[in-house]
Formats: C-alpha cells, structure tokens, sequence
DNA sequence: CCCTAAGCGAGACGGTACGTCGCGTCTTTAC
DNA sequence: GTAAAGACGCGACGTACCGTCTCGCTTAGGG
C-alpha cells in the first residue's frame, strides 16, 4: 500500500527502497514509550536510551527519525494536539477570544508543565525551536490573525490595532505566567484570561 | 618560627594549590568561567566539570554553591543585571512604561538568546525557577505594578483595569516573541514594544 | 541581589569541645572508632574522614599521629595483641610450638580476615610495612628464634637446623593459607598446625 | 589450536548469536596500559581512570570485563606468568623442588614487589582474592601435590608426609618473607630456599 | 521459491558529565 | 597555643546518556 502518510514527521526520508516493512509501528511504539516517559518523568526522563529499552526500538532508528530527545518528546506531545488550533469564527470576536483564551488555560491547567519543559528544552535546541514555530506557533498565530482580520474587516476592532501584537498580548501573557511565574496569587486561570481581554479591549488609558 | 604573621595579612596569596580558600574568591572565580562558557557555547557548555577546570574550582565546591549548571548560569548571568530593575517615574506613565520595554528589548538584542535558554533550563528544575521567581520575575513585577499603582492613584489609568495583567500584557509579551518566534517578520524591537503600548492604552475596540 | 538563600555560605556551628584537649583521650577516641569501623567495614571502612567524624577528632589530629589510615587500623588491631608475642618455655619444644601455633590458628579463626587485611594493605605502603616489621614481625621471630636457640643449645634440634627458615616453615606456611588460599579443603586449624610440626620435625625424607 | 580462551574475563559473556563481538584488541590496550602504570606507580598508580585514559578505552568498557583495579591489575600481570606454572619431573623430587624453588626467588627478585601488592590488595576485595585463587593458588598447588604424589609412590617421600603441608612449608615460606619481612638479614634468595629443603627433608629433630 | 540485501534489534564502544567519597592542605574559631 | 570544625583542590569512583559502530536476525524484492 503506498498510502501516503500525513502526519510523517519533518523529513522522515522514506526512501522507496527495498527491505523490511514501513516502520509505522515502530514510530508509534516510540512515541507511545515517550508519552509515558514525559508523563512519569517529565522531559528529563526522555531520554533515546530509556525510549529504545522500553519500546523495543534500537537507538539508531530513533536518531533516523528523530534529531534529539527533545524532538521526540516535542512530536509525542504536540502530535496529539492537533484539534486545540482550531479557532472559532461566531462573528463575535471578544467571545471567540475568550473561548480560546479559555481553552489555552484549561490545556495549561492539565499539563502546563510538560508544554514549559518542552519549550523550555527547546531553546537550546535550533532544530527543536524551528520545529515548533513552523508546526505549532506559526499555525497557531496565522489562524489568529486570520480571526482578527476578519474582525477588523467586520468593524469590530479599531482600524489602528496591531493584530500581531494582540495575539502576544493574550497567548502570550499566558505563556509568560506559565514559564515565569512569580507568586501562586497570579494563576493562569479564565479569570486571568478574563482580565486580559477587558484590558486590551477597553485599553487600560482613562475614558 | 619567626615567619609566622601575627598580623592577619590583608591579602593573603592565594596560590593555586591546596588548602583553603576565601569563599568569595571561590564564588567569583566560578562565576567569570561561567559567564565566560555561558557566553561561547550557550547554557549546554556550563557544566560543572568546565566550570570547575577554567575557574581552578572543585567540583565540590561548586555543588555546595549551586545546586545545578543551571543554577549557576542564572546566577553568573542576573547577578549583573541589577540596574535593568530600575524603574522610572517621571510622572507620565506612558513614556515611563516605553522606556522600560525600549530597555527591555535593547536587553534581548544583545543576549535574548542566553536569556531564553535560562529561562528554558529552568523550566525542568524546580528549584531553579523558584530562584528566578523570587530574585527576579516577582521583583520586577513588584516595581512595575508599584509604578502602576501610583498612576491608578494619579488618574492615569482606568479604575478597572487588572495591574497585574498589565504586567503580562507587556513584558510577558515580548518574552512570548523571544521563547516562541514565528517568523523573523516578528521581531522584538521598539516598533513592537510602542504597538504593545498603543494596543493597550487606547484598547482595540472601536471607539 | 544580595542577601539570598544561595549567597549566604552557611554559617559554622557554635558546638562545645573544641580547644585543647589531652593527647591520650583524643589517640583513645581515634582508636576506639577506628576500631568499630574496621569490625564493621573492614580496612577499607577506615579512613581519616569517618575516624573523624566517628571519634570528635579532627582529621589534622590523626595525620599528626598517624600516617595513613592503614597505620591507624595498624595500630588500633595490633595494640591489643600484645599477649600473644609471648612465647612458652616448658622445656618440651614440640609442645611448646604446638602451643603457639594453636594459638596463631586460633587468632586466625576469629579475625584472620582482618590480620589479612592489615598485612594487605601494609604492601602498598612502606610506612606501614615498616611499622609491621618492626613492631610485630622482628619481635615474635625474635622470640621464637630465641626459643629455637635454647633448643637447639639443649640438643632438642638438630645442629644444622636452620633456625630463621624453621619460623617461615611454620608462622609462615599459616600466613600462606591465610592469604592465599585455595580451597576450603585446605582451612588454617590444628590439625594444619600439627601436620606443620610433624612433617618438619620428622622431615619428609623417607626414613 | 584447541587453545581455550583462558585469558577472558571471569565471565565468559559470549553467547553465540547476539551483539557484537568483543574486541580483543580493546583488552590488550587496558591490558598493556596496566601493565606500564603497575610497572611505574606500583598497584596504587593503577587506576581505571589512568588506564583509561592511556588505552584509549572507555571506563564503562574497564568496568565491564574487571571488577576493580585490583582485578585489572592481577590479569595484566598474572596472564604473562603462564610458564612459570610448568612444573619439572626429572625423577630427582629434592632436585625438581629446588629448581622451582630457585625460579619462585628469581621472580621475587625481579617483581616481588609487585607481586606482593597484587595479593595485598586481594585481601579487601572477596572477588580477586577468589580469582586468585581459581587461576593461580590452585592451579599452582595442584600442580605440586601432583609432583609429590608422584614422588610418594616413588618412595621418595615418607609415607605419613603431609603433601599439602609441604606446599604451604616451601611456597608459603617464601611469601612469608616477601609479604611480612622482618629485616634485610633474612633476604629470600636460592640459599634460603635451599634451607627450607634442608629443613623440610631432612628434618629438624636431632637424628 | 530461493537468494540477497536492506531494515532493524541489540548492544559494544569512546566520550562527557554527573554526583560522591576520601586525601592532604589550609583557615577560622572556640576554649 | 591547641585543637575542633570544615572549606578547598584534587583525583578517583561508578553511573547515565550520547552518538557511532558493528553484528546477525528478519523480511521483502528480485531473480
């Protein structure tokens, strides 16, 4: 069967030659073994030594797919997160928003951890960093943008608004208070989101 | 015998063999090697073993002072940063608050990248990230919703407006562009702070 | 950014019993520990740091006394053996050996391993062999050639019996099994002993 | 050549059909490495860390196939002694101990030394001590009770002679004043270990 | 339908770094 | 003054993981 996969990693180079069957499995049973490692040890435990043992894959087709741990644990993680970048267009914008902001928090509240560390690993890593802007932020940024530029279309934002700039300043004071938090008093929680979009809708200028 | 100083000498040789050593000469002797491995091969060259070989160290002693390479780098990268806390108050809280991000932004010019990969290793280890809460992110906040606070108080902001997201809606911004770049499009420049400022003061809804 | 958990070396605690103290009761401590240490962990167990810290004593202290941890456990093991360089003159020679050499293999059954030990590592360290020689080795074959010489003189030995082999012949050939052995078959008891005695006083020629 | 590997490590890990094969070649280097530092430094200058460092192999690679310095050590030198185990029948038993006797004191002469650090540090570590004896006590006293039964039945020794004692009474003086010297009086030279047969053959009772 | 060559497991190997222990030297501080 | 407490450089230990490299089994594609 020459099914063309979709979700093939980065640049899995599937040669058509012969031998052994489509490793499918193999990635699946990789990932599977990463998952339970990152959910048990957080990134630290992803490591291409513990992933080999426990999936029964030898490390060096883990490196033919894989660059670093850090990718690993980035592919395992991310690749079930497909449906979140989904945005919403009910013509209200500020509800829209505030869905999305709401969902971000709900997805931070359960492994906000594990998405920091992976981050986190990733700016020491080039490869992993580019990986995540092409796969993740860029997509989840041009969706947003899409959204508000509809908005602006519509008249519902004012025509001087810095569309990219909104989106750092709702995703983005998420993330800051995920990966820098200062006291348990500043949660990231739908209130905060909340706050955020009162902020940035009413401006924070007196009326 | 007659060799013996009665007088303690105010300047003791500190010869590179054994015996004891002056804490502070110790500290600031890991700390230059630090910054300097810091510097040439990002967070993944600061490692205990480097530091302690440049610095004429023990490991040791470099374990009872940090209690990880990260650690370390933290301390040998914020422990000059002290006058980036500083924080303006001319009276006007706009020019104020654009003279901090101009500043902010200057300091990811020059090492956003070292920052980013602190700020990335402490998001695997606890203690570190309480280090950074406590020495720096909660300081910094503290200062700004200060300054905030007074502007509240003089009528320059709206009675309802969330301080404390202000603070993420800002910096958290920036820092989001730094740790999680979608395009080069998007830099972290004055052009970038001065929208953040614009977007928030006036608000992005239609007036 | 002064004044934190991690800049702060940590204060020395203020404990009583420092200052002079008499010579007999800081050696007496120092044995003492090391005396259960090597019970416990056997001469690699001793070193100058547990000593230390078992006994009170500080680690300059045992340097001062004794020049490496071998010698310690020396000292702390052959101090207490003084008994046994005793030699018996019942005027029955034969007797008199298999008195003694009962009495080795007896020493040998309760704490062989440790004599082994002590003897072990002594070749590593002139000092220490040295010591061994001079304070045990030369006087017990002091005494047993002493012995054999009033033997001889009473013509309970053949005249040219050599007197100084005689005592590596016996003493030694128990060392031999301790030291080296081979098989449990071939233990170190007084049957060993006896056949020592019996092959060497009616020689093993055939008759 | 039905050579049996008698020089692999204590556990023979090669299993027919998986992994690679070990590189002899590996073990040569640690073991030539070893050799020089055991030649230079004495068995306290052998060290994995220096073996490693001189064989170009890798510690991991040392712990492996040696369970300690000690173990490396007593194969580097013990492997080249194969001949020294032959043992000669020429008829005249007095005369074939003699020369083995002789062969013992010229090997002291040449590397007693090192010899007698190698059986030292045996003496802390259960795991040598066994090798020691598997592959060289017993093989060695094997080969000398042989030699004495053989003489027995020949008459040339006294029926009620303790074989085993005989051993321990010519061998086992030998590394008595090796391992526990008392003063450079008594050297281990051929006259002494023609004293030991003179002795041991002819007796030391008066005739 | 066998032969052959690639994919893959298993894991040996040289490295780097970790975190710990002990040695011997040196400073500080209490008695 | 002496001795405790202990900081410190140093060397070695034993372990984890990395990235590379062979082996030999397994299987599919080509003959």
């Amino acid at each position: 069967m020459e099914q063309t996969d979709i979700d093939t990693p980065p640049e899995p180079l599937l040669k058509p030659g012969r031998g052994r069957r489509r490793a499918e499995d193999v990635r699946h049973a990789a990932l599977t073994a990463t998952s339970t490692l990152l959910f048990e040890d957080g990134i630290r435990g992803v490591t291409f030594e513990k992933v080999a043992a426990r999936a029964g894959v030898s490390k060096v087709t883990l490196y033919k797919w894989w660059s670093s741990p850090g990718a690993l644990a980035f592919e395992a993680y991310f690749s079930a997160l497909e449906e979140t970048l989904a945005f919403p267009d009910t013509g209200d914008l500020r509800a829209d928003l505030t869905t999305q902001l709401h969902a971000l928090v709900g997805l931070f509240a359960r492994s906000g951890g594990t998405i920091a560390q992976i981050v986190g690993a990733a700016q020491s890593e080039p490869e992993l960093i580019e990986a995540l802007s092409n796969q993740y932020v860029r997509r989840r940024r041009d969706l947003a943008v899409e959204r508000l530029g509809k908005a602006l279309e519509a008249g519902q934002l004012r025509p001087d608004a810095d569309l990219d700039a909104i989106v750092d300043q709702l995703w983005g004071a998420c993330y800051h208070r995920l990966m820098l938090p200062a006291l348990p008093e500043h949660p990231v929680d739908e209130a905060f989101a909340d706050a955020l979009i009162a902020n940035l809708f009413g401006g924070i200028a007196p009326a």
